[in-house]
DNA sequence: GCCAACGTTGGC
DNA sequence: GCCAACGTTGGC
């Protein structure tokens, strides 16, 4: 089966690729959007790759690559009521949100920062840099990611 | 079903 | 800290 190509964004002070790499895999918790849920529940395949971006800090960008090992299951944080990611509506016997497991392969070592990839004419339909994008988790195009990786050799 | 109010995300 | 964009909630 195909490969599939995602990106990932996390805040670095919460979760950045270097706690990845030290912890070496980790579940993807706290996606409380329908439209990522359906990605991740749907879509989402193992052996698929990720790029790992750090929003919301000084140098927002793509760090690095991680990969998918663990298909969509349910989010266990949503039903303890001490997680900040508690949701009383999803039930342990009907979920409403899924989580991935992700293994990590790669830190760049030159990240590629969004001011790079929105000034990279072959970038200019990604996702990431359309107008209002918030979402957590998204596809990306074969092209795009490799264009990305090759930024990041630069 | 509409829409205003509100909360969150995320770049700058 | 500001603000635009967008999702969700809740009154009607």
């Amino acid at each position: 089966m195909a490969t599939n190509y995602w990106l990932f964004k996390s805040e670095e002070d919460v979760y950045s690729i270097d706690d990845l790499k030290k912890e070496k895999t980790t579940h993807w918790e706290g996606v409380r959007n329908y439209q990522a849920r359906n990605f991740i529940r749907d879509d989402m395949k193992k052996g698929d790759l990720v790029l790992y971006y750090h929003s919301n800090c000084e140098n927002v960008g793509v760090y690095g690559i991680a990969e998918i090992i663990k298909e969509a299951y349910p989010d266990f944080t949503a039903f303890d009521k001490k997680s900040k990611y508690y949701d009383s509506k999803s039930k342990e016997n009907d979920p409403t949100w899924f989580m991935v497991d992700i293994r990590f392969k790669e830190k760049f070592d030159n990240p590629v920062y969004l001011t790079d990839i929105k000034s990279n004419s072959k970038l200019k339909n990604m996702r990431l840099v359309q107008r209002g994008n918030r979402l957590s988790v998204f596809p990306v195009t074969k092209t795009e990611f490799d264009e990305i990786v090759k930024m990041s050799k630069i």
